[in-house]
DNA sequence: GCGCTATATGTTTTT
DNA sequence: CATATAGCGC
């Protein structure tokens, strides 16, 4: 399997051995199943390069695709590093959208598409549907109908035909026949404005693809990431653009499958072991980003799920410290909390840690306008990646409409929007009237405008004269003459992009438009104009320097050459979403992160805080899908390297005063988690150090730089707010800003019926104090997983740092960790082929299994499974899409159900019983390894790494 | 057609 | 509680 070529040397020097081997495969078919921190991206484009630079493929017949535009800005990248000579952008490498895009673009005309086919973008397809609804008069929700037709769009060709075959409807519900009217109407609206949805990008290209193989003869092999994340059409689209050779690698992680909303598919994982027999299965376990403790939690909360499958995650690093779950009385208090808690570490570790390390991940990008404001408040810089977007600004979404109606004049949404954008007399309700004329004339608006102004037809509608003036002299005329000098290459030299921009900025006098209808802000918003010149100059430039990406020539099919700037430059800001704002070159300072958890997948940070984990958030009270919101948490959680915070509100923040509950994937783990955050002495510091492979700072630079009235530990919010409210009555002036937070609190709005409080305390506060003092102590070694009843730890060691043999004892592990990975040896990898083999044998077809779980779970068992699914599963997920396809008619979303362990564990206000004795230490002695295993802990919990020899048992799930 | 005020409404995630 | 929409007067 190694050569020993020098080439192939190079790109498997830096793999352990699981992703060499799955970098090496010589099957045509490779499944890499990875969880986080893995090393999935990295093996990946070890691949590609090992395809490339070993195998003898042209870049050009590599085909790479990823879900979000990061991704693939970011695989491009490192394959670049590797690649010698820019090969890398003959790749075929981007989102499946632009992927998609591109082929239909080249070769789209022989399906019948236009050539200048636009893109509808989210804000298209809502307003398009809402209209429809409204003209219709159908009584269906907007947003639901278009979640419906987009679930329809992306099932797939084959699954909807599967469908339909199995089952006859029958069902001739009220709802589902206006559904499909809207859907007929939406497409005929798209079709007509020559259109494409994202969905149709995607469902297009497939239709390019079956009925053109010859446009994929050339591509010898497909890479996907994220592989979980496909949904019907895009496997459909993967299979074809492999369709020549079939050689496909696949890299995934079911447990972090969160975009089952987008229809994505786990089971898509069947299809490719039914479809590619053969498969090479390889199993990426080891975690080189995270401590044990944030590994052990996670686990925890990924495994209260029971019908996924077991996975492991094998700790490279130390244990660390143990996560925080944090109660704050109010999003505001919390938000606060956690910039005090950032100031706190990065002041703690010395110079080793700053902004650019902290990430707070978020479940709705909504959330984060309290953050926002206490990051701002105390002057911390932040970067907000995922919820707003800079093109959906409405002076930025101007412009584009303008830019859009000059390269699609049929498009009649855009031009309705820009038609009285400056303010050129025609109202809302006569647009509406145009729009319905033109299309009762089946004509496009644009064409209807042109034979009014011209007389060659007059508009039924009324049209006051200086309205017509206005826009047969403004408008048009602007529009029709930058077409012109866009289009028409004959006279001296088109307009290039910015020109383009900027000439339609000057005649229209943009910035005295802005001043007039937005006279508080027009400042800020005419900055947004510029920064968007600036980001089209560099999508220009980038363009040139990364040529074109057309695709290579296949012969004896017509290709449209697509060199137009403008339709590029449209379909990347519909496709890229967000603009990328970090312009590449000289980095400023480091900044806080502030992102929603989908947007985080596959970064990391050393320090993670994921607020609001209350019920209603996390789960979200709207989601349908309670394993898919708990997935959530797990890749949260997961992004952390060395320090995890979680925290929720006790209070509501919208007004009503409501208390927030706990999100039930948590609660049943209240006791595994630090009620505050760690005290930040030598070891703990040294721990991050030594997962960061950062220099620790000496203590004099550390303590040198702590300001005055600077508090060490983690106690400015009150740790049970409850309580803190009530004595904050009895005693005014406690000290420190969380106190002043109390009285900013919603209490006098509503007189809170009474919270309930421990009766007795005077000293409670101090005895409470004093365990946390020591649980802070013990947590770098005394917590595990195998503490909790039925687990079975994954294997834990301890340690024990001073400042003085830091350096040296990170280099040992570092060696013991290196040894660990190499002397163990890939885990038989069968497991999962060989439950498909049986399973498929007993049943033929793909959906229901016939086999009994019993039955399933014995030929699986062996005591090695890397991977198994639960044998139910296959069904479940069956049940699951039919039941989702029906979703938007039942109104109650199911829950998920309450983790078993929540019952009988702590009630709201009883602390529970911790899972070991808080030892009560002196403080100052910090090595651990003084440390007594309480009673009842099992042996795995403290057992030094390197006596492990043999691979970690897999984890073991009686009962949580 | 435009701009103001009162009301209701309603609160994921992304290509 | 904060924004979008509807309705009203100019």
């Amino acid at each position: 399997m190694v050569s020993a070529s020098p080439k192939h040397e190079s790109i498997l020097k830096s793999l352990n051995n699981a992703q060499a081997r799955a970098v090496s495969s010589d099957a045509a078919t490779v499944a890499i199943l990875a969880g986080p921190g893995s090393g999935k991206t990295h093996t990946l484009t070890s691949r590609v390069v090992w395809l490339v630079d070993c195998m003898g493929f042209r870049p050009e017949d590599v085909i790479v695709a990823t879900f979000t535009v990061r991704a693939a800005r970011e695989m491009k990248e490192r394959i670049g590093k590797a690649l010698k000579g820019g090969r890398e952008n003959k790749i075929v490498l981007g989102t499946f959208h632009s992927i998609a895009r591109r082929y239909l673009s080249a070769y789209g005309r022989h399906i019948g598409l236009s050539q200048k086919f636009g893109i509808a973008d989210d804000a298209d397809s809502r307003a398009i549907i809402a209209r429809i609804c409204k003209r219709l008069q159908l009584a269906i929700d907007p947003p639901a109908a278009r979640a419906w037709i987009s679930k329809k769009k992306a099932k797939g060709t084959e699954a909807a035909l599967a469908a339909s075959t199995r089952k006859q409807p029958a069902k001739p519900t009220a709802g589902l026949q206006e559904l499909e009217t809207c859907y007929k109407e939406y497409q005929d609206h798209l079709d007509r404005s020559n259109l494409l949805d994202y969905d149709d990008l995607l469902v297009r290209c497939v239709e390019l693809l079956r009925k053109f193989p010859s446009c994929v003869a050339n591509i010898q092999t497909v890479l996907i990431d994220e592989y979980q994340d496909t949904n019907g059409v895009q496997y459909e689209l993967m299979r074809l653009l492999a369709q020549k050779q079939g050689r496909i690698t696949i890299v995934g992680d079911p447990d972090q499958s969160i975009y089952g909303w987008r229809s994505a598919e786990i089971r898509n994982l069947w299809r490719l072991l039914r479809d590619f027999p053969g498969t090479d299965e390889i199993s990426l376990e080891e975690n080189y980003r995270s401590s044990q403790s944030i590994l052990d939690l996670s686990l925890l909360v990924i495994q209260q799920d029971k019908k996924r499958y077991q996975k492991l995650l094998k700790p490279v690093h130390n244990k660390g410290s143990r996560p925080v779950l944090r109660k704050l009385k109010s999003a505001s208090a919390e938000a606060e909390w956690i910039v005090s808690e950032i100031r706190r570490t990065l002041l703690m570790s010395g110079a080793m840690l700053n902004n650019g390390d902290v990430a707070i991940l978020l479940r709705s990008a909504a959330l984060s306008r309290h953050v926002e404001g206490a990051l701002g408040k105390a002057g911390v810089g932040y970067k907000m990646v995922g919820g707003f977007k800079f093109y959906d600004r409405t002076e930025i979404k101007t412009i584009l409409d303008y830019l859009r109606v000059i390269h699609q004049p049929e498009n009649n949404d855009a031009l309705a929007r820009i038609m009285n954008v400056p303010k050129r007399g025609i109202g809302d309700g006569t647009i509406k009237v145009l729009i319905e004329e033109a299309e009762k004339s089946s004509l496009s608006l644009w064409s209807l405008l042109i034979k009014h102004c011209r007389g060659d037809r007059a508009a039924k509608t009324r049209i006051t004269k200086q309205a017509e003036q206005k826009i047969s002299g403004e408008l048009l005329r602007l529009l029709n003459g930058v077409r012109k000098r866009v289009t028409e290459a004959s006279d001296n030299t088109p307009f290039g992009l910015v020109e383009t921009i900027e000439h339609l900025l000057t005649a229209l006098n943009f910035q005295k438009v802005l001043q007039d209808t937005h006279p508080d802000d027009h400042e800020q918003r005419w900055a947004n104009v510029q920064e968007f010149i600036s980001l089209a100059a560099d999508f220009v430039r980038d363009l040139q320097q990364s040529g074109n990406d057309a695709l290579p020539e296949i012969e004896g099919l017509q290709q449209t050459v697509d060199d137009d700037v403008l339709p590029r430059f449209l379909a990347n800001v519909a496709l890229a979403a967000d603009a990328q704002k970090g312009e590449g070159g000289q980095e400023s300072k480091p900044l806080v992160t502030i992102s929603t958890i989908h947007a985080a997948k596959g970064l990391e940070w050393p320090i993670v805080f994921v607020p609001a984990v209350y019920n209603g958030s996390i789960p979200h009270m709207r989601s349908e899908d309670g394993d898919e919101e708990r997935r959530l948490l797990y890749v949260a959680m997961t992004r952390a390297q060395c320090l995890l915070y979680l925290s929720y509100p006790v209070y509501s923040s919208m007004g009503n005063g409501e208390r927030n509950e706990l999100s039930p994937f948590v609660a049943p783990l209240g006791s595994c988690f630090a009620k505050k955050g760690p005290c930040f002495d030598r070891p703990v510091v040294g721990q991050i150090a030594q997962i960061l492979q950062r220099e620790l700072a000496p203590d004099e630079a550390v303590f040198k730089n702590l300001p005055p009235m600077f508090s060490m530990e983690d106690n400015v919010f009150p740790i049970d707010p409850d309580e803190a409210q009530k004595n904050a009555a009895s005693r005014p002036s406690g000290g420190g800003e969380g106190d002043q937070q109390t009285g900013e609190y919603p209490r006098s709005k509503r007189p809170r019926l009474s919270v309930p409080t421990l009766v007795s305390q005077n000293n409670g506060e101090e005895q409470e104090w004093r365990k946390e003092y020591a649980t802070t102590m013990e947590q770098a070694s005394n917590f595990t997983v195998s503490s909790l009843p039925g687990f079975v730890s994954a294997g834990t060691h301890q340690v024990a740092i001073t400042a003085a043999n830091a350096a040296a004892e990170a280099s040992q592990r570092k060696e013991r960790a290196a040894k660990l990975s190499a002397s163990r040896r890939p885990p038989d990898q069968k497991t999962l082929m060989d439950f498909h083999r049986t399973w498929q044998s007993r049943t033929q077809k793909l959906p229901k299994p016939a086999i009994s779980p019993e039955l399933a779970a014995r030929k699986l068992s062996a005591g090695r499974p890397t991977i198994h699914p639960t044998a139910a599963k296959p069904r479940i997920e069956e049940d699951k899409s039919e039941r989702k396809q029906y979703a938007c008619f039942s109104s109650s979303p199911t829950r998920p159900p309450a983790p078993e362990a929540a019952v009988g564990g702590e009630d709201q206000d009883g602390p529970p019983s911790p899972v070991q004795p808080a030892l009560n230490l002196p403080k100052g002695l910090g090595g651990a390894g003084g440390l007594r295993r309480p009673a009842g802990l099992s042996r795995e919990g403290i057992a030094p790494m390197d006596k492990l020899k043999k691979p970690f048992k897999p984890l073991t799930m009686k009962r949580l």
